[in-house]
DNA sequence: CTTTCTTACTTGTACGTACAAGTTGAATTT
DNA sequence: AAATTCAACTTGTACGTACAAGTAAGAAAG
């Protein structure tokens, strides 16, 4: 668990929210009101509620407070997040192409760097949907230096993220993304159960973690008619 | 101007930036050397730093400093930004449809408040583009009131977020977004000078501003093949 | 020369305080 | 009854302080 207080109560409030002890439209406790419950200051409170307020699980009003907001069916990808965590229940997930060595691809979402080149690549391919409806087909690569035993290990409850932060201590400390929307070639189709040459979003992704040299290298190619890619922004 | 002194200080950095005092790879001045300069605290100059970070202007390395980032050729058009702000120079725009009242329609981007709907819709359409080639089609719906002499009346630097701010004090406060990939209809592709049918990226925008009644609903159709939508994400 | 330690920087988190400013409803005045 | 004022809440900004933790370079030890 991490030991940083704001990120605590973050996480408290969001399960709150999603255990519906927050209803939609209700207001969270103030601000004052978190600081007594968590012994906390009211920094670390508006911290708390100001990383909420980024993942769109609340809006804040200016004298009123923090209201819960209605979370459309809508995958929030854009920010620093997983699929299975954007999604919540209902994932769905077939690996196609299992994590292995491979040398780097001439090209990537965004240029490598060279002290990651020096060490070989892992790449994996995932297709992932939300219940039996396919949505998403997911390519990654990056460095596998300082990641030992990464080939043959379980992904913890399925999350690529988890693993890396629960075996290897690495998190995610941001992204940077393109947005494209292209033609689904023959494969892409074929997996997404869409017609060939139907317009699918590209999201090309470079992930940092907290290790300088292991940035993580993402193609998704989404099937945007169900489930469009919502973004949010406040303030 | 804003009264508002992180703002300033992060107006004053940007500029900075983009007129070339820090160059790309350089550091800016530390947090404490800023604190010094412009009599500010460290909460201050942090959070004008923060700022500059969900920006993609800088990255931040504990331990280090801030360092200037390469701002790729994308429109960073994710984060509350209009497009002649996303692009900069070289913009190029073409009123397909002045500012008119006409009565709301059945569908928007997102759905509209009832307050909002007692009032008439003002619609505007431009088509925007870098130098000579279209790369966006985008249409607005909005209640007009409050907003006297909206039609008639010509736009501050060609931005109509600059038109509302100066001439009704009217901020932006924050947006949602939906993503999609579509075909373009032959209007589309017609203006965008691109084959009909060719993939194109749908955003939907609800913009939310200081007038709690006043929302800005968007769709933008972008032809992302020079100029992909960028977006980025820190910690 | 190499390694280790120290020191001086940097950013990250958290404490506490103060006042500005928006919201709401009750009390007061008109 | 209607309008105004006021008090008690809320969030927003900004001050100042302290210590943790990462980085880098020089001093000290081997």
């Amino acid at each position: 668990m991490t030991k940083v207080r704001y990120r605590q109560i973050q996480i408290i409030l969001k399960s709150r929210i999603q255990q519906g002890d927050y209803g939609v439209g209700s207001y969270l406790p103030s601000e004052n009101e978190l600081c007594k419950t968590y012994k906390i200051t009211r920094t670390t409170a508006r911290k708390a509620l100001d990383e909420l307020l980024r993942e769109g699980f609340i809006e804040k009003q200016h004298g009123k407070g923090s209201r819960v907001k209605e979370r459309r069916q809508s995958l929030g990808l854009l920010t620093v997040k997983g699929f299975s965590e954007a999604v919540g229940e209902n994932v769905q997930t077939i690996f196609l192409q299992k994590p292995q060595f491979i040398s780097w691809p001439k090209e990537l979402p965004f240029p490598a760097g060279e002290k990651e080149k020096q060490s070989d690549c892992i790449y994996f391919e995932r297709l992932r949907g939300v219940g039996e409806a396919p949505v998403m087909l997911e390519s990654n690569w990056f460095s596998g230096k300082g990641l030992d035993g990464f080939l043959g290990c379980e992904f913890v409850d399925g999350s690529f993220f988890k693993t890396l932060s629960q075996k290897y201590l690495i998190e995610i400390t941001g992204s940077e993304q393109e947005l494209r929307a292209l033609y689904a070639n023959k494969k892409i189709a074929y997996l997404l159960k869409i017609a060939s040459g139907s317009p699918i979003l590209q999201i090309s992704i470079k992930f940092s973690t907290t290790n300088p040299n292991l940035n993580i290298y993402s193609f998704l190619y989404c099937n945007t008619e169900k489930y469009p890619i919502g973004n949010m922004y406040h303030h």
